[in-house]
DNA sequence: CTGAAAGCGCTAACAC
DNA sequence: GTGTTAGCGCTTTCAG
């Protein structure tokens, strides 16, 4: 292995420059500082980040610590964190919880041992120790997209509640009055405040509620697909069904079109997230858009943020950063209820 | 911070004694190991990652260096590389490169300063020069999903051109002739495979072939619809068409449907890949379906084992594994060009 | 089975 | 501007 020394002794100068030359630092004097490069470059020298890094102690490591990242809400985020951290000549460690407290702890501890500079969390744990443990180790943390009950970290999310209360009015607006709502993993912050805005709407427009039209769908299609199917077969079945994420709206729109229900005809569908796939026309799924890469953006650029100034406010007072989000009204959601059945979606309107 | 010294003072053991029990060596005494343990959780010790990999020069860090993590195929396979590097005590570098070689060289340099211990790699470089670069610095490397023109490192993927093969077989069987080939980038080794079977199957089958019915839809949505309607207003438009990934076939039933054109009735769409969304009944896409996990499963053991176990024949004989693929036939290839037209799909065969 | 000393590759602090 | 010294936290010899 190349190390300092050997492109020092090789560039006639001490360590100590070349150490200048790599990090960039403006006090070498030019003519070094070409000489310097040049004996990098034939000794195809790159320093060790381990051993800066155990005495700098600053890692330029990002963890990003999620539930599933087979949402594919995800890899839009994904993709600008990992776009974002790696402009910043950060690396971004991928911790895949599955949803599973055991590994989200194994995660926390291998993330401390690494002494990442920051962490994006965006888990499962209603309890929210993961954010807890890294910043009592000095490690940044910034919640992103769901949160514990409780906490005191900084935030990025989006207006879950106004999302929910947007599309279930909608949904009234248009005459439904058995609507269903389904809900993501219990304790899920999303799925909670999803379902507060769908109850509001219900409330103040004086639609009655009842308990089993709460179904949980877990946020996954298996799951989804089941609770749908036991939904769909009631004899009360409802008209109209609200799903606090974009793949159980489509999960729902899947065992319905199996069940012999047109949708939008005999039920409306609407989901939340708006994923890639919701705007195809095959699927045409009518959902309240967030703008995912943006937020993903914010907590980004706020978790570094916090890493290079010690003195951000957010080291004080934690900040709450919520986005707005927009009813992307498309085919499931049908038109008005009683209307006369209007031509079917593309596939028969050229029959 | 607490170090191993903090931890050897307060347990009244050497330095090399807790290490050894963090390393769970076998060496310890069990009272003198029991004793270690109590004071490592009292002070809640976490070994230096760091410190430790600039002696062991092992980081437990492995990278993935993908080209486009937005392609629904990706998400499976990251989980299963997440899952099972984790569950061997490595942590996952992320690095999406979005398809530029500027960013991939980026990331191969960073990669090397954090002296990870392998990477997988599925990037877009024709070339291949990732995978040169980290084998020279003694970083191992397992090719994965797509190759290089020439290559002499271990591989793992599908039958592409098997694939390939039976897709157009089996439009071919079904009578259609007028069969479109949509193409991913330039240079890709999946679509250049896929596009070889497609060609063997119109050759054996005496069907003439002509440059215009080979289409660049680039992987991606915005460039392949745009290709997708140039072709399909096309007065001598195909019957079928055989895109090279399913996110492709998805888009080009939608500018179809946006066309007015009904799927399969008038374009029969096969895809390749099997993405999650391809099964769900609205899309109900036909497609030749590789294994995602197990080949992610297959390229991350056999990388482990590489990084492992200096004397793996991988290290001597480049190993290369092909999963064998098959053809899932769904609603979008339809029946027989010519027949009656069936009964259209669940959404009107209840009107 | 345990302890002492050395050193991994780098940078911070201080000389020059 | 540049060189020298020390030490980051750990593991690896090698003694005991």
């Amino acid at each position: 292995m190349v190390t300092i020394i050997d492109v020092a002794r090789k560039a006639g100068v001490s360590p100590k420059t070349v150490s200048n030359v790599v990090n960039n630092r403006p006090v070498v004097r030019p003519a070094t500082r070409e000489r310097v490069q040049e004996v990098i470059r034939e000794l195809e020298y790159r320093p060790s980040a381990a051993a800066r890094s155990l005495v700098t102690r600053t890692r330029r490591l990002i963890g990003f610590l999620l539930a599933d990242i087979k949402n594919p809400a995800y890899p839009e985020m994904v993709e600008a964190i990992a776009s974002q951290t790696h402009q910043n000549g950060f690396m971004l460690l991928l911790c895949n919880t599955g949803r599973d407290p055991v590994e989200e702890d194994h995660y926390v501890n291998l993330l401390i041992e690494q002494q990442v500079d920051g962490v994006i969390i965006s888990s499962s744990g209603a309890e929210g120790r993961a954010a807890g443990i890294l910043s009592r180790r000095g490690i940044q943390v910034v919640l992103f997209n769901r949160h514990p009950k409780v906490f005191n970290e900084n935030y990025v999310g989006v207006d879950n509640e106004g999302g929910g209360y947007s599309a279930a009015g909608y949904l009234l607006a248009l005459g439904h009055t058995r609507i269903a709502f389904f809900r993501g993993e219990p304790g899920s912050s999303t799925s909670e405040e999803r379902e507060a805005g769908f109850r509001r709407a219900l409330l103040e427009n004086g639609v009655p509620m009842d308990d089993s039209q709460f179904i949980f769908g877990d946020f996954r299609v298996g799951k989804s697909r089941e609770a749908a199917t036991a939904l769909l077969t009631r004899r009360d079945r409802p008209t109209a069904i609200f799903a606090a994420n974009d793949v159980m709206a489509i999960a729902v729109m899947d065992v319905a079109l199996r069940l012999g229900l047109r949708v939008p005809e005999d039920l409306a569908v609407v989901g939340f997230d708006d994923i890639p796939i919701a705007s195809s026309s095959p699927i045409g799924l009518t959902t309240v858009r967030s703008d995912l890469r943006t937020m993903a953006e914010e907590a980004t650029r706020l978790l570094l943020e916090l890493v290079r100034d010690p003195h951000h406010p957010g080291h004080l007072n934690p900040i709450r950063k919520i986005l707005p989000v927009a009813l992307q009204i498309r085919r499931t959601s049908g038109g008005r209820v009683g209307d006369p059945v209007r031509s079917p979606p593309p596939p028969a309107s050229t029959a």
